[in-house]
DNA sequence: ATCTGAATTGACTTTTACGTAAATGCCGTG
DNA sequence: CACGGCATTTACGTAAAAGTCAATTCAGAT
């Protein structure tokens, strides 16, 4: 369900991270959460930009590298050179998760292969799989 | 050309990182140049580690978590016990790089709405792609 | 023999991404 | 209204992964 509002604490548990975690996102002015009184409330937008926030995280992007990709995600620019330079910036993200693929792609067959590996050395020993 | 040695400066210049980098990772056991009298000579097994190296570091892996993957490229051990543990331990490693791979392909697919988006805007604009 | 350029070691510094602690505010419940 | 339980702010701490600097050493060219 979606709803109006979550806690810091609800979004904790969800996403699996400490409150000082979510404030220094805040700090690094990657969300904005509103607030009542001096309590934070996040919007939906928050919580999906956190999503996309751990998401590049995963992927080993720096908070500053993750800071330009959600500017990627933002509204476009209504001035043509801003625009034409934020496709730039995003065809250069786009190269560099591509070769994160193949990175990843090779990493992958090689720990086949080595699974592969103790699998035969298990065969050898008589081990019936 | 496959060579016996390469000197410390030729893989500096080849992967484009520092000699202090190289001689951390000897530090941290990544690899294991062999010596003539003070000066590394690595050969093409340590070169083919760096390549690994450089890999997991591109996605996001930690020294720890690279000296992990390094193990498992290794020659697998002869206990039971242990291959059943390392395969255990493969497969985990696995079930992340799939997570990442998730995480790739969503970010990918976000970062082409966003170009998407620009080009729209573009052509709202007047302008002939 | 001297000079030069590359390599080495060791110590210290820096950056990133939070962790942790202390003191205090806010609020619903009994 | 006192209390327990989250929240907040401020400040300092820390681990990982190198960068930087200084002092030296060594091999090869002149």
């Amino acid at each position: 369900m979606i709803r109006e509002y979550y806690t810091i604490t609800e979004l904790t548990r969800e996403f699996d991270i400490s409150t000082r975690t979510l404030r220094f996102y805040e700090d690094e002015g990657l969300i904005q959460p509103v607030r009542r009184g001096r309590t934070r409330l996040f919007r939906p937008s928050d919580r999906h930009l956190i999503r996309q926030i751990m998401r590049g995280k995963r992927l080993g992007f720096s908070i500053n590298e993750i800071r330009e990709i959600i500017q990627m995600y933002k509204e476009p620019p209504g001035e043509i050179g801003q625009l034409n330079l934020m496709i730039k910036r995003i065809e250069e993200k786009r190269e560099d998760l591509r070769q994160k693929r193949r990175d990843l792609e090779e990493t992958l067959a090689e720990l086949d292969q080595a699974e592969e590996s103790c699998v035969e050395r298990l065969a050898e020993l008589g081990v019936t799989t």
